[in-house]
DNA sequence: TTTTGAGTTGTTCGA
DNA sequence: GTCGAACAACTCAAA
């Protein structure tokens, strides 16, 4: 009787699993096996909110895997070593895993692989690294063509998996370690992990006439109300499949009832594409984790302040959206979109702080932190990245805030010192006469802090010395 | 090889 | 209040 490993990294699901069903069709009978690898615990880049997030998911999978018949073997310790014996114990041949692009798997893979026969599956995007390119062979850098080219390529079919629970080892055929309690995940997070959750808020996002994708084009720029699919953390640790996401957004285009309505399908569709995108670009230019992507803005001269560093962090800069993203981050382990957006212009352009300070601490707070989704969009807003957007586009802080959150509901929802600002002030709270202040029982400077930098007078600041790196790169 | 068209997400100013 | 232009020039993709 042949066995194989299935190393599960970030693909907690049962159904549409590459990985999973080559390992099934290889062997007579699979273990599954998650490795508590300390180097990720340890990262600096690894935060409690997304292992907490993982620890329940591997919960939820373990369920999942119970009620088939079989059991997830966890195993505590440096991969490699902890593969080796579990192969050794289990007489397992080969060990079927998804590939997963960021540099530090690249690297750990391509250490087992030296060492055991590691079968690496595509299946963390629907059109692997490599399977996208410009007619010269060389890979995009420019999204519009990419996501052409993306489109026109033909959806694989669905990883046919025969999962019948013979094939599944039994509970206690190899000793599984505990899976830790901690940490815990915040009451506050709106996420339950696990693949059932995954798929019922898929359906609830893109089944039916009056399905919100259909909304999604407006609703999701908006701030005060849920207008975004909140798959991302599902995403994120493949308890739901690209493919399955992009089947969903391609049905729902196909079954628009209106032409706005298929606007809004396009609209998800294309942020599932940006994913993939960021996905081929970290894996043909791993230089991006650690520099700009545009070598000739390498040379910004950040100020790199601590104290304004920690306001930023602490939601405390006196700009109620920012203050207000912050918070919801800290709080839930989440932040919108466009939320995103905002502080991290206001981080790169207004407190010219290096994009990877603040990079750095969405991966240690975000629960769906992607390296590759993360560095894009903190590349993009500080101008450094993929495309050729101007550099002087910058966010201002009030005008946001006006735009997508125009009564001030989520202001008020996360800072609670603004509850009784009316509307028409809540975004620039500092314009209150000092009568209002003591009215609204909100005084700027002692409930509320002042704004810690003038957006006027720290937009010029950014563009003097986004020119000056660019033209020092020029000599 | 050369040329042409185009490029996620913004803000401000002045008519 | 709304609208178009300026912000500055650059690189990429594809014909």
């Amino acid at each position: 009787m042949s066995i194989a490993l299935w190393w599960i990294r970030r693909d907690l699901r049962l159904s549409d699993n590459p990985a999973l069903a080559t390992a099934c069709a290889a062997a007579d009978l699979v273990v599954p096996v998650f490795v508590l690898d300390p180097t990720l615990w340890r990262s600096p880049w690894v935060g409690d909110q997304r292992l907490a997030f993982l620890m329940a998911g591997l919960r939820a999978l373990a369920a999942d895997l119970r009620a088939r018949g079989g059991e997830l073997i966890v195993r505590r310790g440096d991969p490699l070593t902890v593969l080796q014996a579990l192969r050794a114990e289990c007489g397992a041949e080969a060990i079927y895993a998804e590939r997963d692009h960021s540099p530090y798997a690249r690297q750990r893979d391509e250490r087992v692989g030296r060492a055991l026969p590691l079968r690496l599956v595509d299946g963390l995007t629907v059109h692997a690294p490599g399977a996208v390119l410009k007619a010269d062979g060389a890979p995009y850098t420019v999204y519009t063509p990419f996501a052409r080219a993306w489109r026109a390529l033909p959806i694989p079919s669905p990883a046919a998996c025969r999962l019948t629970s013979d094939r599944l080892a039994r509970p206690g055929f190899v000793p599984s370690d505990p899976l830790p309690e901690q940490p815990a995940l915040s009451p506050a997070c709106p996420w339950t992990p696990g693949e059932a959750e995954a798929q019922r808020r898929l359906s609830a996002f893109t089944e039916g006439a009056q399905a919100p994708i259909y909304d999604y084009a407006h609703a999701r720029q908006r701030l005060d109300i849920e207008g975004t699919s909140g798959l991302s953390p599902y995403l994120r640790f493949g308890m739901l499949s690209a493919r399955q996401a992009v089947s969903a957004a391609l049905a729902a285009i196909e079954s628009a009832p209106t032409g706005a309505a298929r606007q809004g399908a396009e609209a998800w569709l294309n942020e599932l594409i940006w994913r993939e995108f960021y996905i081929h670009i970290l894996h043909h230019f791993p230089h991006v984790r650690r520099r700009s992507f545009r070598s000739d803005l390498d040379g910004i001269a950040w100020a790199n302040d601590e104290a304004d560093f920690a306001a930023w962090r602490e939601g405390r800069t006196g700009y109620p959206v920012v203050d207000a993203a912050m918070r919801q981050l800290a709080a839930t382990g989440w932040m919108h979109n466009r939320a995103r957006m905002i502080v991290a212009s206001f981080l790169c352009k207004d407190l010219l702080i290096d994009w990877r300070w603040g990079e750095r601490w969405f991966m240690q707070h975000l629960i769906d932190g992607d390296p590759a989704a993360n560095n894009g969009g903190w590349q993009w807003t500080a101008g450094t990245g993929t495309d050729a957007a101007p550099y002087f586009r910058v966010f201002s802080p009030v005008r946001q805030g006006v735009s997508y959150d125009p009564e001030g509901a989520y202001v008020r929802r996360w800072v609670p010192e603004l509850a009784r600002v009316p509307a028409d002030v809540i975004h620039a709270p500092w314009q209150m006469s000092p009568a209002q202040q003591a009215e609204t029982g909100c005084v700027i400077g002692r409930e509320y802090p002042a704004p810690i930098v003038d957006h006027r007078l720290a937009r010029v600041r950014a563009l003097t010395v986004y020119r000056q790196a660019q033209s020092h790169a020029r000599d």
